[in-house]
RNA sequence: GGUGCGUUAGUUCAGUUGGUUAGAAUACCUGCCUGUCACGCAGGGGGUCACGGGUUCGAGUCCCGUACGCACCGCCA
C-alpha cells in the first residue's frame, strides 16, 4: 500500500499512529543533524522529521532528496516541538522510520509554488508541472464544484443531460469552423460544433422537453483572455416555456450557483435592462453595473455655444466620476491618451472639475459661461469634488462605445471593479437583426433561429433593423455569463427569417432542411440558453484570464505549446485523407 | 489583417548618454549548522543579450526586418 493518510490530514490527535504517506518533496531543510522535509500532494503538506542521532544512514538518504522527487514514507506521527500554525498539519511532524524514493525527479523550470518565478510561457509548457500549484489545482477544483453543481440543480428541475455529436455539418453562418477531413468520404469534411443548437432544438421537437449538455464547442476564431478556440458551455433548452420562464429557472441556477460557491445568498431578482438603455447608459451590451457612472447626454446643453467639436457632432455625452477631482493634469493627460489610443479612437477628451465651491472649472473653459457649465454640472447631478468627463463624435455608436471604454478605465483606476463584489442583470430586447455594411445585409444578431417578438411581427416586412427578439443576456459585472433566446417553432417563421437573413430558398433547405423538416413534424414552442462555463468560472475565482481555469488551454495564437499542436501531418496520413497542402510561406 | 508592449543566467528581472570583464534576486551545486518551516551563514558554477541585417572606431543599448509571447482592435451568429 502507498498511503494510508494524505498530506494534508493528520492533526494533533493522530499523535503516535503509524502512518504511511506518498507525494512530492516540495523542499528539504537541512539544520545540522536535523532534517525536515515537506511532503506535499494535493491534500496538502505535511512535514517528515530526519534524525541523525537516531538513524544516520536513514538522515542521509534525506538529505539526498531533491525538489518533486515522489517518495513514499512510513513513520510515527508526533507532536511538534515548535509548531507551525500557518498551515493545518501545523502541529505535527512524521519521525520516519522508511524511506523509498519511487521516482527522482529533476530540477523543474519554475518553483512550484503560490507565488512562482514561471512566467506564463514556461508554465503553459510545463503545464503538468503548473498544475501541481495550489492556485491552479484551486481553480480546477472551483471549476469541478460548480459543474457538479450544475447537474445537481438541473437534475432536480428535471433536466435530461444528452450527448449531441462532435462531429457535424459546416454552417456558413457564424463564426469560421474547425474542419475535420472524412477519409470514407473522400474531399468531404466534418466541422465540430460551435454549439449544440440544432441538436437541442432537435431534442424539443423529440419530446425531450428539459434537455442539458455541459459542452465543449469550438470556434476558429482570434483568441483573447476571456476566449480560447475551444471553450465549455452549459448548454440547456426548454421546451413550452416563454421567455419569462427561462429567464426565471436559470436566475435560479446563477442564485443556486452563488450560494453553494460563493457563499452568498441573492434574494433580490436580477435586474432587466433592455438592450436600447444599456446601449444608451453604458454604451454596452454588457455593461458593468458595481458601480454607476451612467452616461448623460449633453446634446442640448454643449452644442451651440461655439465650441467647434462639439457642434458638429452627432453625439455629445459624458459621465461623472465621484470624488475624482483630485486627478492631476497628468493624469487626466494620460486618460486622454488612453481614449485616443488606436483601439479606442477617440479624438480627444473634455474635462471638467467641480470646484469646492460648486463652480466648475473645465478645459474648454474659454468657449462656455459659467451658466452653461453649472447647466452640465447639473445635468449628472455633480457635487464638489467630482470630475465630469466628456467625449464627442459624429457617429453616435461608436463615441459611446468609446465613453463605456473611458468609463471602465476610470473605474479600474477608482478601484470600483472590486472582485469580490458581483452585480447582476438580464439584458432583454436585443435587436433580432444588425446591419453588416460589408456584405450589405442584415445579419442575425444572436442566431438565425430566434423569434422575434410577436409585437413587432409587423416590422418584419417594413423595418426588420427596428424588430425586437425574444433574446436575453445574462451579464455580471461585465462579463456576458450566458445567453438565450425563445427559439422559432414555425416553419414559415424560420423560411421568411432565412429570406431575410440573405439566404436562398435552396440555401436555405440545403443548409437547415432537416430543422425546417422537423419543424413540420410536431415541434413544441421552445427556448433556452447556455452558459460559459469558462467565464463563469473564472468570474468566481477572481481571474483575469479563462486560461487559468482550463486544464490544459492554447496559447495566444492557438496553439497548445506543450505538446506542440497544431503540427503538420505526415504525407501517408495526407495521401490517405486526399488532402494537398499549398501553405504560402 | 492591424495597433501597443515585450524577448538579457534554469527562472523573474535590472542594465543610465552607445564605451573596458553584462548584474541582482531566486533556483542549482559544495561546505557549515539539532527545531527549521520563504531557515540561516560561507563559497561556487551558470549568458548565442531571440534571430537576420544596418549605422558606428565601438551596439544588450540606436535603426530596419523576421520570429515568438502577452494585451487589445477587427473577428467572435
Amino acid at each position: 500500500m502507498y498511503r494510508t493518510k494524505n498530506c494534508g490530514e493528520l492533526r494533533i490527535t493522530d499523535v503516535n499512529q503509524s502512518v504511511t504517506l506518498s507525494g512530492w518533496v516540495q523542499r528539504t531543510r537541512k539544520m545540522g543533524g536535523m532534517t525536515f522535509v515537506d511532503l506535499r500532494d494535493r491534500y496538502g503538506i505535511t512535514q517528515l522529521a530526519f534524525n541523525e542521532a537516531v538513524d544516520a544512514a536513514l538522515c542521509e538518504e534525506a538529505n539526498k532528496l531533491g525538489r518533486e522527487f515522489v517518495i513514499q514514507i512510513t513513520g510515527t506521527v508526533s507532536e511538534r516541538s515548535s509548531k507551525n500554525a500557518k498551515i493545518p498539519t501545523g502541529d505535527i511532524e512524521i519521525i520516519v522510520s522508511q524511506l523509498t524514493v519511487l521516482n527522482a525527479a529533476m530540477t523543474p523550470p519554475f518553483t512550484i509554488e503560490d507565488n512562482t518565478d514561471g512566467g506564463d510561457d514556461i508554465r503553459m509548457k510545463y503545464r503538468y508541472l503548473d498544475l501541481r500549484r495550489n492556485s491552479v489545482r484551486r481553480n480546477l477544483e472551483l471549476r469541478h464544484k460548480m459543474t457538479f453543481e450544475v447537474r445537481r440543480y438541473l437534475d432536480e428541475m428535471g433536466f435530461l443531460e444528452v450527448e449531441t455529436p462532435v462531429l457535424v455539418g459546416s454552417t456558413p453562418e457564424g463564426a469560421r469552423d474547425f474542419v475535420v477531413p472524412s477519409r470514407m468520404n473522400p474531399g468531404q469534411f466534418y466541422a465540430l460544433p460551435q454549439s449544440p443548437q440544432l441538436f437541442k432544438q432537435l431534442l424539443m421537437v423529440s419530446g425531450f422537453d428539459r434537455y442539458f449538455q455541459i459542452v465543449k464547442c469550438f470556434r476558429d476564431e482570434d483568441l483573447r483572455a476571456d476566449r480560447q478556440p475551444e471553450f465549455t458551455q452549459i448548454d440547456c433548452e426548454m421546451s413550452f416555456v416563454e421567455q419569462e420562464d427561462v429567464i426565471s429557472l436559470f436566475e435560479g441556477m446563477a442564485k443556486h450557483l452563488f450560494k453553494n460557491i460563493q457563499g452568498v445568498e441573492l434574494t433580490e431578482s436580477f435586474r432587466r435592462m433592455p438592450w436600447q438603455e444599456a446601449m444608451e447608459k453604458y454604451g454596452s451590451d454588457k455593461p458593468d453595473l458595481r458601480f454607476g457612472m451612467e452616461f448623460v447626454e449633453l446634446m442640448d446643453v454643449l452644442k451651440g455655444h461655439g465650441f467647434p467639436v462639439f457642434d458638429s457632432a452627432a453625439y455629445v455625452g459624458g459621465i461623472c466620476a465621484e470624488g475624482a477631482a483630485t486627478y492631476t493634469r497628468k493624469q487626466l493627460d494620460a486618460l486622454t491618451d488612453f481614449v485616443k489610443r488606436p483601439q479606442i479612437g477617440a479624438k480627444g477628451m473634455v474635462y471638467a472639475r467641480v470646484e469646492a465651491d460648486g463652480s466648475v472649472k473645465s478645459s474648454v473653459d474659454k468657449f462656455y459661461t459659467q451658466e452653461v457649465l453649472q447647466q452640465m454640472k447639473v445635468a449628472f447631478g455633480a457635487k464638489p469634488g467630482d470630475l465630469i468627463l466628456i467625449l464627442s463624435g459624429d457617429d453616435a455608436m461608436k463615441t459611446r462605445k468609446q465613453l463605456c471604454e473611458l468609463r471602465l478605465e476610470v473605474a479600474e483606476q477608482l478601484g470600483l471593479r472590486d472582485k469580490n463584489k458581483f452585480a447582476c442583470l438580464w439584458v432583454v430586447d436585443f435587436p433580432l437583426f444588425e446591419y453588416d455594411e460589408e456584405a450589405g445585409r442584415f445579419t442575425a444578431m444572436h442566431h438565425p433561429f430566434t423569434s422575434p417578438k410577436p409585437e413587432d411581427f409587423d416590422l418584419l416586412d417594413t423595418d426588420p433593423g427596428k424588430v425586437r427578439a425574444n433574446a436575453y443576456d445574462m451579464v455580471i459585472n461585465g462579463v456576458e455569463v450566458g445567453g438565450g433566446s425563445i427559439r422559432i417553432h414555425d416553419s414559415a417563421l424560420q423560411n421568411k427569417m432565412f429570406k431575410l437573413l440573405g439566404f436562398t430558398e435552396e440555401r436555405a433547405y440545403e443548409q437547415f432542411g432537416f430543422l425546417m423538416d422537423a419543424f413540420k413534424y410536431g415541434a413544441p414552442p421552445h427556448g433556452g440558453l447556455a452558459y460559459g462555463l469558462d467565464r463563469w468560472v473564472s468570474l468566481f475565482a477572481g481571474l483575469d484570464s479563462i486560461r487559468d481555469c482550463i486544464a490544459f488551454p492554447k496559447n495566444n495564437s492557438g496553439r497548445d505549446v506543450m505538446m506542440d499542436a497544431p503540427s503538420r501531418l505526415e504525407q501517408a496520413q495526407l495521401d490517405e485523407l486526399n488532402l494537398i497542402i499549398d501553405v504560402k510561406e
